[in-house]
RNA sequence: GGGCGCGUAGCUCAGCGGGAGAGCACUACGUUGACAUCGUAGGGGUCGCUGGUUCAAUCCCAGCCGCGCCCA
């Protein structure tokens, strides 16, 4: 007896329930950490420099990192679940991958963003389920161990053969045994690679969709919605798969368009000698199954042949000419030929019209022995050419024409597929889509980008029955049990079956199973739940279902988000998830799509292995904007791995300079103009990666982290911090514990994203502090921290230093020349700011002197700052010729700026209709172009003078 | 045929009713005690075309042209 729960345990099956929970809570992430031998104050000199040159290399390298990281987190149970614990539910289902898989880009993109989002959540204190696991790929899975027995020269016991009768053949339950082991030794690499990529599932709690546990789930599903009549039995046209030898579903068939003939051929007329009707057809072959054919009722042309009876040529058999609406007068000659067992619309015309349904194929697609002598046994291709040749020879072949046509083909097996008459198992699809379509009406499922519920409504509106039944071996058994008179048994055992039947035929009765097994994404339909531990009443289906978000790719919103929803509806009386993120597909650089046979592909992990997985996520994140596929390079690859050593480096000079993790830091505090700044800056930016998040912006997310970490922390923070580290004044302190927290909140920050890294440096750098940062709360913010008066005054030191060293360049000053600086006409502000971050803005414009009011000397460049210039003498070095050119250009610019101004300020129905602050702004913008010009005109004209 | 989306700097792409942005590439300069996987400065765009709405359009609307995807 085949079964339907393989009983197995150990690798190949994990017990169900909760006991197979890590252990979450609170194990500090101590490998992680490692206690830096120069992480101490003592060793720090008076200025609180590292007394060694550097404590952390020069590079950050993540071969030395990432595996030793993950594998504390997961050692310490970082990314385990626990239905007990506290705070909101966040539940995550993988997509899960087939089990034959391996990583590719797509993968590692939809991950990623999976990622982002649970590590976000875990830090912000949420309840989190990353459930991991695989689904067994019936057909894949299947095809592959069938190609490792072939190349052992053994085959499969299927159909008319019997394994007992030949030593070459396997039967079913041995190959089934094959295929575990398969799975045991090969299957599920792919959730190995996911590790290196960093993602955070609760891997204690992996599941595999042959699982005994989802095993009963799928029983229970369908032995359900049996007895609901939403899964019945019927003999119905299937997309056949003459090379796998199963019924494919209408997904699973992809329309290619290929170069065709459309072949006019002559049916005699019976009893009218020499009158022919002729039909057209891409398929000559199929007119061996003929049984009909059709006319327009309106063509007039085929008026008085519609009742009358044509002789189907090479057969003899008398088919009647009939009038249905499917004949398109305008096509070909207006008359179909109708084969109602080989052909999805002869069908239903076969049915209009009570016609005979003729089998002309077996499960192979060569043709049966319905067909005459010398067409059977032959192939459906050497058939046609066949028939072509006889018709041709009997001069019934009236014209061939080239065509370009579509031509349905199996997507696994990449051959034609033949609509062919079976018995197979259907879902009432119709019914059960009801309530998921009501769902997103009522928008308690809601796709993000909201655009494809429009492709969800559509496909669901218009669904057929779905054919889930599948002639193959590896796959949920179907639980259904024949009696001798055929009559059907759905029952969750054998022993039910069996008492039913005796209930039934009023004695015990021999039944014999279905040998089906179900489609792959019946089961993977079950997924947010069955993974959850249902039927059973698991804590964790208690805490985390209805799950969070659905993260997806747009090609399976049909194959499984659909069905899914479907389920969960029907079973668990409510939606599986509130979200569908649907993301954008990976391709190559030049927007291809990758493919092994264009060579195009690249391979996540050898990205990883030369870049790190945190540039990888990196990259994938900062082009992950809604709506557009993402085009990768390695280039930009390049790039982000460059923004992690660019990251590594400034934790090496925080390190260097002992401004590690201060734990008494109150950025409320600061008295430090710079670090007011940034800590404003920082309060900014937690708003605009949260919002990014939870929009699912990423790319938005990654923009500012990147912006922010780079810009506004390296090249300018730290860089003001510098002059103040170099003194010994109060400031210090505070400066120092300004920057090793301002670090800190950025670790804090891109850990999402960039997991790898930021643990390290957090751990490298964090003191004593015990805490993983894949664990650390998610940073908060008094908004009281953000300062407009510091961001100013920030803005306009960056913005003088800036304008030196434009000039400079421009004047071709030599970078390491130290020139002198004079500013004038500076008020009150300006002069407070420049006594403030004078040193500063010495070491950033390279000055040798500031002074205040110094009049303009021979040879200065000069430059307007709001109210005040700035005079550069620099005497000998100034291109004269130059530096008035480049006054008039300003001035010029100033002007161009001012005409667009007045133009629009001399509109009265700008006045009268625009918002008043826009036309403040403007006003402002004219005010302010006046005075530079005013001030540019008095420095060309003392130029002049000069 | 129906639907969805996209044409913005050399390339890849953000933005989206009130002064055109980023990354990469490019040019010039640079041994600045975190970083050359770096720094500083710079060049580069009638925001596909044509109309319309509006005080104001890269952004909204219509049409067209070009490209892609899904469904039939």
């Amino acid at each position: 007896m085949a079964r339907c729960q393989p009983a197995r345990s150990g690798a190949a099956s994990r017990p169900q329930g909760d006991q197979g929970d890590g252990a979450p809570g609170g194990r500090p992430l101590d490998c992680a950490c490692p206690r830096s031998a120069s992480g101490n104050s003592d060793i720090l000199d008076s200025h609180g420099r590292g007394k060694r040159s550097a404590m952390l290399d020069k590079t950050y390298r993540p071969e030395e990192v990432e595996s030793r990281i993950y594998e504390a987190w997961d050692g310490s149970g970082a990314f385990g679940s626990d239905p007990e614990a506290a705070g909101e539910a966040y539940c995550i289902v993988i997509p899960p991958p087939n089990v034959t898989g391996s990583l590719h880009m797509g993968h590692a993109f939809n991950n990623t963003i999976q990622d982002i989002l649970i590590r976000f959540e875990r830090k912000r204190g949420k309840n989190v389920l990353w459930q991991p696991g695989t689904d067994h790929a019936g057909i894949a899975t299947q095809s592959v161990v069938e190609r490792q027995l072939a190349e052992e020269g053994v085959r499969l016991a299927r159909g008319d053969l019997d394994a007992s009768s030949d030593e070459g053949l396997i039967g079913r339950e041995d190959f089934i045994e094959r295929v575990w082991t398969w799975r045991e030794h090969s299957g599920g690499t792919i959730l190995r690679q996911l590790r290196r990529l960093g993602a955070s599932c609760d891997w204690s709690r992996e599941r595999f969709t042959m699982d005994e546990g989802l095993s009963r789930a799928v029983v229970k599903v369908f032995v359900d919605l049996y007895k609901q009549g939403l899964i019945y039995r019927d003999k119905r046209l299937v997309n056949w798969d003459p090379k796998l030898h199963t019924a494919i579903s209408d997904l699973e068939v992809e329309a290619r368009e290929v170069d065709g003939h459309l072949w006019h051929i002559r049916y005699p007329i019976l009893g009218e000698e020499g009158r022919f009707i002729t039909v057209a057809t891409t398929r000559p072959e199929t007119m061996l199954g003929d049984t009909a054919v059709a006319v327009h009722p309106d063509d007039s042309r085929y008026a008085d042949l519609v009742g009358k009876q044509a002789v189907l040529p090479l057969i003899g058999r008398h088919i009647p000419i009939v009038a249905d609406d499917y004949a398109d007068p305008e096509q070909g000659s207006g008359a179909v030929k109708i084969t109602p067992a080989h052909d999805f619309n002869d069908f239903e015309v076969g049915r209009r019209h009570d016609l005979e349904m003729v089998n002309i194929l077996d499960a192979d697609a060569c043709i049966n022995n319905n067909a005459p002598d010398p067409y059977c046994g032959l192939d459906r291709y050497e058939a046609r050419k066949q028939i072509v040749a006889d018709l041709e020879s009997q001069g019934l072949l009236e014209k061939i024409d080239s065509i370009r046509h579509t031509v349905p083909y199996g997507d696994r097996s990449g051959v034609p597929v033949e609509p062919w008459l079976t018995d197979q198992w259907f879902a009432d699809a119709k019914t059960l889509a009801e309530k998921p379509i009501e769902a997103v009406e009522q928008s308690r499922v809601r796709f993000v980008p909201e655009n494809w519920s429009n492709v969800f409504f559509e496909w669901m509106r218009n669904i057929q029955p779905w054919c889930i039944s599948r002639q193959l071996w590896w796959g949920h058994q179907i639980p259904a049990w024949f009696g001798p008179d055929h009559l059907v048994f759905v029952e969750a055992t054998e022993e039910e079956a069996l008492a039913a039947a005796e209930a039934h035929y009023g004695k015990k009765t021999e039944l014999t199973r279905d040998p089906d097994v179900l489609d792959t994404w019946f089961s993977s339909a079950l997924w947010p739940f069955s993974t959850l531990g249902w039927p059973e009443k698991t804590p964790h289906l208690a805490r985390y279902y209805p799950t969070s978000v659905l993260v997806t790719g747009f090609d399976i919103i049909f194959f499984w988000v659909a069905r899914m929803m479907m389920m969960g509806e029907n079973f668990m009386g409510e939606r599986p998830f509130h979200t569908v993120y649907i993301h954008a597909l990976v391709r190559d650089e030049h927007g291809a799509k990758m493919s092994k046979s264009k060579g195009n592909v690249i391979d996540p992990l050898d990205l990883i292995d030369e870049y790190g997985a945190d540039a990888l996520r990196f990259t994938l994140t900062a082009q992950a904007a809604q709506g557009r596929d993402i085009k990768l390079s390695t280039k930009r690859v390049e790039g982000y791995r460059n923004f992690t050593t660019k990251l590594w480096n400034a934790a090496r000079f925080c390190e260097m300079n002992g401004a590690t993790h201060g734990a008494d830091f109150d950025p409320a505090a600061c008295k430090e103009t710079v670090n007011r700044w940034i800590v404003s800056e920082v309060a900014r930016l937690e708003g605009r990666v949260r919002e990014g998040i939870e929009t699912y912006r990423f790319n938005e997310t990654a923009g500012a982290l990147y912006q922010f970490a780079w810009h506004a922390f390296c090249d300018w923070y730290l860089e003001f911090t510098k002059p103040i580290l170099d003194g010994d004044d109060a400031a210090v302190t505070e400066t120092r514990a300004c920057l090793g927290w301002t670090l800190d909140q950025i670790l804090n920050l891109l850990h999402p994203i960039m997991p790898f890294v930021t643990e390290e440096l957090w751990g490298r750098l964090g003191g004593e502090r015990g805490e993983a940062l894949i664990r650390a709360p998610w940073p908060t913010y008094d908004p009281a921290l953000i300062d407009a008066d510091a961001a100013d005054e920030m803005n306009w030191i960056v913005e003088l230093i800036g304008q030196v060293r434009a000039v400079r360049a421009e004047m071709n000053v030599p970078a390491g020349a130290k020139i002198p600086m004079i500013v004038n006409g500076a008020d009150g502000t300006g002069k407070a700011r420049l006594a403030t971050h004078e040193g500063q803005v010495m070491r950033l414009a390279r000055l040798s002197s500031l002074a205040l009011d110094g009049g303009v000397p021979a040879g200065s460049a000069q430059i307007v700052l709001g109210e005040a210039t700035v005079v550069l003498p620099l005497g000998e070095v100034i291109d004269l010729d130059q530096e008035r050119k480049r006054l008039e250009g300003e001035i010029a610019k100033l002007e161009k700026e001012i005409g667009k101004l007045d133009q629009k300020l001399a509109n009265p129905k700008f006045l009268a209709k625009a918002p008043d602050e826009v036309v403040e702004i403007q006003r402002e913008r004219k005010a302010d172009a006046q005075a530079a010009r005013a001030k540019l005109d008095d420095a060309l004209r003392r130029f002049a003078a000069a």
